[in-house]
Parts: structure tokens; C-alpha cells; sequence
RNA sequence: GCGGGAGUAGCUCAACUGGUUAGAGCGCCGCCCUGUCACGGCGGAGGUUGCGGGUUCAAGUCCCGUCUCUCGCGCCA
């Protein structure tokens, strides 16, 4: 008999079905024993009642064991209709359990809450972890939202492109997670900690508008809210300024967000300057939720922009704050051309802030050799670093790049406050610990001499 | 790298000032139960107190080291 799917049994009321799924619980009366049953789709009870030639096998069925179970579906009795509860109205009269899998008992109760479940036993039972009623919703949640967005880029003519994840060293930025090549023994391939460059010669390349589901990776130490490799919805646009380019995000985000149902404070999204914010709220992300909006989960969204562009470092070195690919804002462009008033001079970065956190940022990118290279200059690279870091963009702009923006929203960020999550790893399937250690596999581990050998890396021996 | 919290049964925790055989709830196993819905009742099993060393007549408890989990800072967009 084919499979049906518990979410369906309801229009099969009077029918012999087949279902088939996990136990969620059991609860044995002697007699009769009733089951809640679990699928992807939902849950819903059996009852195997006295003299069932299904008895036998219940008996011995136990929690998350695996089964396949024929049945009637029979409208519940009115006294024992449970109205809160999804198929709370009938329940499956079991005629036949077939046990596909059995369980081991559960390490811990998944049933329950698990944020008390100590975070190592999380990790290494994972899987299971997931089977929870908070990580499913969590994960189908993700899953929707990015389906969403894919959908609305799509319609908007956006083309889905990826980038290498085997790519070169960027210093600048964060400390580069490195995968030691074969063919090139003592050399090193860096893993992106954002496609940028890519994404600036798909410009170059004249797709016009691009997005990708991106993952980033950073080798800095974890946080709640941060770790090793974070994905982001990473889109880029040919041809457009910047209000155009934050409007564009803004109606992507208003429409994924409220399609999903939920609602949003304020539209437009209010903008504020870098330098307002900091007077204002102290930092440049911020929650502007009244305490009854967060009680209903209403977002807050808000822009921040005019960020400068340089700051001074401990040495008293020029550095970048954002993206050293960024454009200046149209109106301090001479400045950079010229390397003055090098502290004054506004980006044109615009961070994405909703309830406190910074869910994305971007900007309008340089698209011309002399405008990166005048970057590069304030930050104190000479011709020859120059060209060793970033020689092969100038060149690129040398053939024809049209002006570009775009973002990098960050999917984890953004599912965190749809979910009402403030820890990374409720979001994120399998999570390192905060000490760096995959969930289930305990990564990173030893490679045999002979791996390492073949690497070209030394065996050290104390 | 720095600072805080934690580590005792499968899970969550208790065990006073160092003192008898380390306890409880849940889970697990067995028996009973014809309408439960995280069913209920009775009984049972289950421990190298993270690991290593030290102090002591005696260590879950005190000291030193170490590992793991976790929160924050540094770092990081």
C-alpha cells in the first residue's frame, strides 16, 4: 500500500492507510496500546486495540523506533477529541506495525526542551538534536527564507552564480582558514571570507546581476552569534547608485519578510548616519523595538550609512573599516583621488540593522584601476603590493567594468530573528562548539604522515 | 591570548564545615493496567564524581596541573 503523509490522514477519514514515520511516544495499557506517530509532516495517534494482530509487534515497539504501520483512520470518539493538537479529531486504528529500524533509547530528551542539555551532548548526538520540535521549525524556517529570496532574485532577473571556495589569501580583512596544496607543496589555497572579488569580475563579466548562496569563512574565534563559517545571501548589481541599489534590497527583504508573515516597524526602512547612531545609540547596531513589539516579534529594520572610510589603527597606520573595494561617497571623491582629509571621507556602506543586530552590509564598489589604487595608496601599499594584491581587479577594471553595488545579508542573522534565536547554532545544522570542534565528526583531526607527505607538509617531532 | 561559569547515573541536578554503602526526578528494564495523549501503579538495574597528580587517618568536597563545554573581552563585519 502506498505511503500517505500524516498531514493527509484527516481526508481520509473511514480509509485503510499506510503511514509511515518515527514513534514519538508509546503508552502501553495492557490491553490496548496507543502511539503518537511522527513524519515530516506531522503527528498524529494509533491505537492498537485488544486482540490486534498488531499486538505482538507493539509490544516490543519502542520510542523513534522506524516503523511502517497500516491502519483505519476512525473519527475519535467525542469525549477524547484533543482540539489543540493537529489530528487531535481521529487517530489511526493499528492494524499491522512493521519495524523498520529500531532505536537505541534516546542519550537525551528531545522531546522536551533541550537548551538545559549540556552543549557537548548536543553536538555529538546532532541528528538527533535535530529531531527536536525547536531545530525543525528552525530548519524549515532557514529553508523557507532562503527559498524566498532565491524566488524574488529569480523573478527580478537575478542570475545564480558560484564562486570558487578554493581561492587565494586575502590578508586584509580577517585571518584566512588555509587548505595546503598537493600540487603545489608548501603553497596554499585561502577558503573565501566573502566572494567579493568574484562577484566584482562577474560585473566585470556582464551578468548585471548576481547573486549567490554564499558561505563565508573566517578563521577569528567564536562567539554565541558567530563562528567559524556563516552563509550570506550575497548579491551584486550592475548599473545602479546607491539609494537604488538599498531600495532594491529593502523591497527583497519587505517582501520575503512579510510573505512569511510577519511585520515590519517601519516602512521605508529609516536611515541613519554612522556618526547619529553612535551619538545616539552607542553603536552602529540597534534595536528600535518598543517592548510590546518584541513581545509580538515584529522586526525593526533600519539602515545605517555615511560610515567613514578610513580609521587609524594602534600604529597610527591608515586602515579600511568596511571593504577597501568600496566607492566614496560621489561628493568626497576628489578627497581620495587627491589622499586628503583622509579621515573625513564617507563611504558609501550601508549596514542593514534589525533588532539589534547587523543582518547585512554593503556598498557601492570602485570600478575604476585608479580609484582602488588610490585605496590602496592611503592605506600605504607600495606599487609592487599593490599590484601583487590586487592587480588582477585593476586590470579587470581596465576592460570595461560597468559602476556596481550590492550586499552580503547574512542568513544565520537574519533566521536568528525570525526565530527569535540569539545562539548561532540553533540556526545552523551542525555547529562547531566555541571551542572550534565539528558537532558529530570532532573535526579538526591528526593527518596520517603519509597525507602529510604527500602535502609537502613537515612532520614535526618533539 | 585574557577573565567568569560549569563538569557527579543515559539526561537534569542534590550531597552542609573533608567523615558510614554518593541520592532524587526523568529516562531505561520487568510486571500490572480497555481510552490514554510527555497515561498511571509496583518493582529493578544503572556511578573510575572529566582526566592526572598531591595533602589527609579519610577527598565528589582542599591544593596543583590538564582536558572539555559555555558566556564575555581581545580579535572579527
Amino acid at each position: 500500500m502506498q505511503r500517505t503523509l500524516i498531514r493527509d490522514l484527516g481526508a481520509n477519514v473511514g480509509k485503510k492507510v499506510c503511514i509511515s514515520g518515527w514513534v514519538n511516544v508509546r503508552r502501553d495499557h495492557g490491553k490496548m496500546v496507543f502511539f503518537d506517530f511522527r513524519d515530516r509532516s506531522g503527528f498524529v495517534q494509533g491505537v492498537v486495540l485488544p486482540g490486534s494482530m498488531a499486538m505482538e509487534v507493539a509490544k516490543d515497539t519502542r520510542n523513534e523506533y522506524v516503523v511502517r504501520v497500516e491502519g483505519t483512520v476512525n473519527r475519535r470518539p467525542e469525549k477524547n477529541i484533543q482540539a489543540d493538537y493537529q489530528n487531535g479529531d481521529i487517530e489511526l486504528e493499528i492494524h499491522a506495525i512493521e519495524i523498520l529500524n529500531p532505536s537505541d533509547a534516546m542519550p537525551f530528551d528531545i522531546l522536551g526542551n533541550t537548551s538545559g542539555i549540556d552543549e557537548a551532548v548536543r553536538a555529538e548526538y546532532r541528528y538527533l538534536d535535530l529531531r527536536s520540535k525547536r531545530m525543525q521549525k528552525n530548519m524549515r524556517i532557514r529553508s523557507e527564507f532562503v527559498r524566498r529570496c532565491r524566488e524574488y532574485l529569480f523573478s527580478k532577473d537575478f542570475v545564480e552564480i558560484e564562486t570558487p571556495l578554493l581561492t587565494e589569501s586575502t590578508p586584509e580583512g580577517s585571518r584566512d582558514f588555509v587548505v595546503p596544496s598537493r600540487l603545489h607543496p608548501g603553497k596554499f589555497y585561502a577558503l573565501p571570507q566573502s566572494p567579493q572579488q568574484y562577484k566584482q569580475l562577474l560585473m566585470t563579466a556582464g551578468f548585471e546581476q548576481y547573486f549567490q548562496i554564499a558561505r563565508a569563512i573566517r578563521d577569528e574565534d567564536l562567539r554565541a552569534d558567530r563562528g567559524f563559517e556563516h552563509t550570506q545571501l550575497d548579491l551584486e548589481m550592475s548599473f545602479i547608485t546607491r539609494d537604488e541599489v538599498m531600495a532594491a534590497i529593502e523591497d527583497m527583504v519587505t517582501t520575503v519578510i512579510e510573505s512569511m508573515g510577519y511585520t515590519i516597524k517601519e516602512k521605508p526602512f529609516p536611515r541613519i548616519s554612522y556618526k547619529d547612531a553612535m551619538e545616539k545609540y552607542g553603536a552602529d547596531k540597534f534595536d528600535l523595538r518598543t517592548p510590546e513589539e518584541k513581545e509580538k516579534g515584529i522586526l525593526a529594520y533600519a539602515w545605517v550609512v555615511d560610515f567613514p572610510f578610513f580609521e587609524k589603527d594602534d600604529e597610527g597606520k591608515w586602515t579600511f573599516t568596511h571593504n577597501p573595494f568600496s566607492m566614496p561617497i560621489p561628493e568626497h571623491l576628489d578627497w581620495l583621488m587627491r589622499g586628503e582629509h583622509i579621515g573625513d571621507i564617507y563611504a558609501t556602506q550601508y549596514d542593514l540593522v534589525c533588532n539589534g543586530f547587523e543582518t547585512g552590509g554593503g556598498s557601492i564598489r570602485a570600478h575604476k584601476p585608479e580609484i582602488l589604487e588610490a585605496v590602496y595608496r592611503i592605506l600605504g601599499f607600495s606599487t609592487d603590493e599593490l599590484t601583487e594584491r590586487v592587480g588582477h581587479m585593476l586590470k579587470a577594471f581596465r576592460y570595461g567594468t560597468p559602476p556596481h553595488g550590492g550586499i552580503a545579508l547574512g542568513i544565520e542573522g537574519s533566521v536568528m530573528n525570525l526565530t527569535g534565536e540569539t545562539m548561532l547554532r540553533e540556526v545552523q545544522a551542525f555547529p562547531m562548539t566555541r571551542g572550534g570542534q565539528t558537532a558529530v565528526m570532532k573535526a579538526p583531526k591528526s593527518l596520517t604522515d603519509k597525507q602529510l607527505k604527500e602535502l609537502g607538509l613537515k612532520i614535526e617531532k618533539k
